[in-house]
RNA sequence: GGGCCUGUAGUCUAGUGGCAAAAUGACUCGUUUACACCGAGUAGUCAGGAGUUCGAUUCUCUUCAGGCCCACCA
C-alpha cells in the first residue's frame, strides 16, 4: 500500500471532533461524571516536548473514561499570570512592564493572549488531547482574578492571613520576596576568607565567604564545649574594617571543627543568621537596600559582589586576612533568575500554614498517588517546611492583592466580595475610622496563590456542576511541591476537604538520559516529530514506558508506533476485503472460538491495567495481542477458510475478524485515536453507529463460550505453527512451501477440532499421526 | 548528612518468588490475493556480594553506579 497520508487523516479527524462537538462536557447526559483538574500549561509561544508526552498519558485516561461511560470534565486552561508571559508580552508588544499601570498591562496581556492563544493550543489539537476547549479559563483572566482574591478574602477573615514585616528569602535581580519552593541550588566557587576580630586587644580569627556583612554583624558565636575559647564567652568582639564592638555568645549550634571554630552571625546572611537574631533577641544591622545594593557607609550604592571585592581588597590592605581559600559550596538561588538570594526584612503577606503540617500530611494520604511513591516526596517536602507560605509578591503584574492600608491607624482594609475583581491601585478608598485616604497595597500574587485553585476555577465555569474531589490531578513531579501542595492546601484551608482523589505524576522526556534545555541545544520539537511521524506515533512513544518514569526520547519508539498506525490499516484492509457482516453470532469454527476466547482474557487484562492508571501495561498488552496473536497468526489461520471456504466457515470467520479488529481498535483508541477513528468512521460506523469510535462503548468481555483449556489448546496450536515455521527456515524453505505434518498421538487429539485451519495455515498437503514431531517437504 | 527512585540483550524499555520478554540493531532465509513501512528464523541480557527460600532477576541486607528532592552554606 502506498505511503499512508497520515497528516491529512489526522487533520480531518482533529477537525470532524471539533466541528461536532465530540469532547463537549454535557453534565446533563446524567452519565457519572469523571472530571480532570488539567495542568494549565504557560503561553510561551509552541508545546515543548515535556508537554507531549504528559498530556498525552493524562489523555488516554481520559479518552478509557469516556468509553467506559463516563461524561468526562476535561478543561483547558492556560497560566498566564506570571513572570514568563509579562517578558512575552514585553516582548510581542515592545512595551516595559513597569511603564503602564498594572491595569493597563493586565489589560494588554488579556487582549494580546487573545490573539496568540488560538495558535499555542492547536499544538494540543493536533496531538489529540480531547478537552472540552470550550471550558476555557487564562489564571490572569477577570474570573480567575475574582476567584483567586475571594480566596484570599476568605482565609483574612479566618485569620489564616497575616502581613509581617519578617527577614525573608528575596531576589536581589526580581527585587521581590521569594517562596521556600523557588530555590534551587547551585555549587559556586566562593572565596574562605579568615578575618581578624580583636578582643582585648588579641587577634580572634573568623572565616566567612561572605566578607560583605562585616558591617551587619551583630554577634560572635562559640560553642560552649570548645575549650579554646571559654575564656571569651561573655566578652566583646571589634568587627575589623567596621569598628563596632559585637558580644561572643556560646551557642551549641556552633561548629567546633568548621572554620575557626568561631563565627559571625550577620542580619542577614542566612536562614541561620535569622533564627539566630531571633533566639537570641538582637537589633539587626541592615545594610541592603531591596534592589540588592548596600547602603553602609562608604559603599553606598555598590552591588553585593562589587562591596565584596571592595571589603576585601581593603582588609589585605589593612592585614586584617590571617588565611585565605577557594572552597565551591551549594548556595541557595532563585529558580527563575539563577540569582543568590538574600534574606531581607520586607512587608509582606503570609498564609499560616506551619501549625497545620501534619494535617496536610493526612490529607496528601487520603490521595491515591500514582506512581504511589510520589506520596513520599510530598510528604518529605511538608516534613522540611520551615516558612509559612509567603504569597505576596513585589511585582507589577499579577492578580492584585485586593487591600488596603491606612497610614495612621494601621489599620488594614480588604476589599469587598462585591467589587471583585478589583485593583486597589485604581480604587480609592477612605479609612472607615479615621477617613483618612488608604494606601493601596502594591504587590501582587504569587502566581501559585491563584493556579492552586484550578479546581475551584474549571468548576465555576461548568456552573458549579463539578465538586470537590476531582477524580484525576495529573503533573509532572517537579511541582509537586508547588501545585500539588498547595492545591491540597488550598482545598483543605477552603473546603476541608481534599482536591482530588487521585494524583497522577508523570516523568521528563529525556535525550540520552540528559534533561533537553535550549542552552544544552538538545531540543526535540514535537511538531516536528509529528510532522515526519504522525500525531498517533507521538503519542504511542508516551505510552511506552512506565508513569512517573523518565523516559528517554527514542526516534526509533515513533517509527514503531508510525509502523503499528501502517499495520492496523493494512489488517483493517485484510479483514474487510471480502467480508460480509455478520449481523449475530454464527455458528463458530473451532479456532475462532478459540481466538475470541483469548480476545476476551486480553479484554480483562487491558481493562485492570487502565483502572490501576497503567496505561503503558495497556498499550503493550494491546500492541502485543495485535502484532502476535492477531496479525501474525490469526490472520494467518483464517486465510484459507476467507478465501476459499463454505459458506458457514466463512461467516464464522467474518464474525471473529470483524469483532477482534474492532476490539482491538476500540482498545488502542486511548493511544492512537486518529488511526482509530479512520479506520472506525471507514469501515465500522455504519454498523456501529456511533458519531465516534471515542464515544463506543469500552469492549466487554463475554459473547463466546469459553473453555477451561481454551488457553491449553490456543497455545498448543500457535505452537505447533510455530515449529513448523521455524523447520522451514531452517531448511531455507518458503513459507508457503507444500510439506507433510506428522504429529504426536497427544497434538493430534488436541489439534482435532482446528485441524483444517492448521492444514490451511502450515500449507500441509497431509497431517498424519506418528511417534513424534515431523516436517516433510514435497 | 537525610529521604526517594533506578540499574534487565549493542541500544532503549516491559516483567515476574518457578523456562527472562518486546522493540530496534546484527545475522540467515523467504514472499507478492492486508502489509517491503513485509514475513519467518538465529544469536544475545537480570550491576557486585551476602541472607531468607526447595527455588531469588523478583523479597531482605549490603557495596558500587546513576538520577531526583531536602538539609548543609560561618
Amino acid at each position: 500500500m502506498a505511503d499512508l497520508d497520515l497528516k491529512s487523516i489526522e487533520k480531518k479527524w482533529a477537525e470532524y471532533w471539533e466541528k461536532e462537538k465530540i469532547f463537549k462536557f454535557n453534565p446533563k447526559t446524567g452519565k457519572k461524571i469523571y472530571s480532570i483538574d488539567t495542568p494549565p500549561p504557560t503561553v510561551s509561544g509552541e508545546m515543548h516536548i515535556g508537554h507531549a508526552y504528559s498530556y498525552s498519558q493524562e489523555d488516554f485516561i481520559a479518552r478509557y473514561k469516556r468509553m467506559r461511560g463516563f461524561e468526562v470534565f476535561y478543561p483547558f486552561g492556560t497560566d498566564d499570570n506570571g513572570l514568563p508571559t509579562e517578558r512575552l508580552i514585553e516582548k510581542l508588544k515592545n512595551v516595559k512592564s513597569k511603564s503602564m499601570t498594572r491595569a493597563d498591562f493586565i489589560d494588554l496581556c488579556l487582549k494580546t493572549l487573545k490573539e496568540i492563544t488560538p495558535a499555542f493550543i492547536q499544538d494540543w489539537k493536533n496531538l489529540g488531547v480531547s478537552c472540552d476547549y470550550g471550558i476555557y479559563y487564562s489564571t490572569i483572566d477577570k474570573h480567575a482574578r475574582k476567584i483567586s482574591q475571594k480566596n484570599f478574602i476568605e482565609l483574612f477573615k479566618a485569620g489564616r492571613i497575616y502581613k509581617e514585616s519578617f527577614p525573608t528569602i528575596y531576589c536581589p535581580e526580581c527585587q521581590t520576596p521569594v517562596a521556600q519552593a523557588e530555590l534551587e541550588d547551585k555549587n559556586l566557587g566562593s572565596l574562605f576568607s579568615t578575618l581578624k576580630f580583636k578582643v582585648d586587644g588579641n587577634d580572634l580569627g573568623i572565616a566567612t565567604t561572605r566578607p560583605e556583612l562585616l558591617g551587619a554583624c551583630v554577634c560572635v558565636f562559640v560553642n560552649p564545649r570548645d575549650k579554646r575559647y571559654k575564656n571569651l564567652i561573655g566578652k566583646k568582639a571589634r568587627v575589623p574594617l567596621f569598628g563596632h564592638e559585637v558580644p561572643i555568645i556560646a551557642d551549641e549550634s556552633a561548629d567546633i571543627e568548621k572554620g575557626t571554630g568561631v563565627l559571625m552571625v550577620c542580619s542577614y546572611g542566612d536562614k541561620y543568621d535569622v533564627d539566630a537574631i531571633k533566639r537570641n533577641k538582637l537589633q539587626p544591622r541592615i545594610i541592603f537596600s531591596h534592589n540588592g545594593t548596600l547602603n553602609i557607609k562608604g559603599y553606598e550604592g555598590m552591588k553585593i559582589k562589587d562591596a565584596r571585592k571592595k571589603i576585601l581588597k581593603e582588609l589585605e590592605e589593612k592585614g586584617l586576612i590571617i588565611e585565605q581559600k577557594q572552597i565551591e559550596h551549594a548556595v541557595n538561588v532563585h529558580d527563575k533568575c539563577g540569582t543568590e538570594i538574600e534574606f531581607l526584612p520586607v512587608e509582606q503577606w503570609f498564609i499560616k500554614i506551619l501549625d497545620k503540617k501534619s494535617e496536610l500530611i493526612k490529607q496528601g494520604k487520603k490521595i491515591k498517588w500514582h506512581p504511589e511513591f510520589m506520596f513520599k516526596r510530598y510528604e518529605n517536602w511538608i516534613k522540611g517546611l520551615e516558612w509559612d507560605w509567603s504569597i505576596s509578591r513585589d511585582r507589577h503584574f499579577g492578580v492584585p492583592i485586593p487591600a488596603w492600608s491606612c497610614a495612621k491607624c494601621r489599620k488594614i482594609i480588604i476589599a469587598d466580595e462585591k467589587e471583585l475583581p478589583v485593583d486597589p491601585l485604581q480604587t480609592k478608598k477612605k479609612c472607615p475610622d479615621c477617613k483618612s485616604e488608604l494606601e493601596a497595597e502594591k504587590q501582587v500574587f504569587d502566581t501559585w496563590m491563584t493556579s492552586s485553585l484550578t479546581p475551584q476555577i474549571a468548576s465555576s465555569l461548568a456552573g458549579g456542576k463539578i465538586k470537590i474531589p476531582y477524580d484525576l490531578r495529573p503533573q509532572a513531579h517537579d511541582i509537586i511541591r508547588t501545585w500539588a501542595f498547595y492545591t491540597i492546601t488550598k482545598s483543605y484551608l477552603h473546603e476541608n476537604e481534599i482536591p482530588w482523589k487521585n494524583i497522577f505524576i508523570s516523568g521528563f522526556v529525556t535525550l540520552g538520559g540528559e534533561k533537553m534545555s535550549k542552552s544544552k541545544g538538545n531540543i526535540i520539537r514535537p511538531q516536528i516529530v509529528m510532522d515526519k511521524y504522525g500525531s498517533d506515533a507521538l503519542r504511542y512513544g508516551a505510552a511506552s514506558s512506565k508513569l512517573g518514569e523518565d523516559l528517554d526520547y527514542q526516534e526509533k519508539d515513533l517509527i514503531t508506533g508510525k509502523k503499528f498506525v501502517t499495520k492496523i490499516m493494512n489488517a483493517s484492509r485484510f479483514v474487510f476485503m471480502n467480508l460480509a457482516y455478520q449481523d449475530k453470532m454464527p455458528k463458530l469454527c473451532e479456532s475462532d472460538r478459540l481466538f475470541l476466547s483469548e480476545l476476551n482474557k486480553l479484554v480483562k487484562r487491558v481493562t485492570s491495567a487502565f483502572e490501576e492508571y497503567n496505561y503503558s501495561r495497556a498499550k503493550l498488552e494491546t500492541e502485543k495481542f495485535f502484532w502476535e496473536v492477531f496479525t501474525d497468526n490469526y490472520l494467518e489461520i483464517v486465510k484459507g477458510r476467507v478465501y476459499n471456504g463454505n459458506a458457514s466457515e466463512k461467516a464464522s470467520a467474518f464474525y471473529a475478524l470483524y469483532h477482534g479488529l474492532l476490539t482491538i481498535l476500540k482498545l488502542m483508541a486511548p493511544f492512537t485515536p486518529f488511526i482509530s477513528e479512520e479506520i472506525y468512521q471507514t469501515y465500522f460506523r455504519k454498523h456501529e453507529g456511533r458519531k465516534s469510535i471515542h464515544l463506543e462503548d469500552w469492549p466487554v468481555e463475554g459473547g463466546v463460550r469459553e473453555l477451561r483449556h481454551d488457553d491449553k489448546t490456543w497455545a498448543a496450536f500457535l505452537e505447533i505453527i510455530a515449529k513448523v515455521r521455524q523447520r522451514k527456515s531452517e531448511a531455507k524453505m518458503a513459507m508457503n512451501s507444500q510439506i507433510a505434518l506428522t504429529l504426536t498421538k497427544e497434538q493430534m487429539k488436541e489439534m482435532e477440532e482446528v485441524i483444517s485451519d492448521l492444514r490451511n495455515v502450515c500449507c500441509a498437503r497431509e497431517v498424519n499421526e506418528g511417534r513424534e514431531f515431523k516436517v516433510e517437504f514435497f
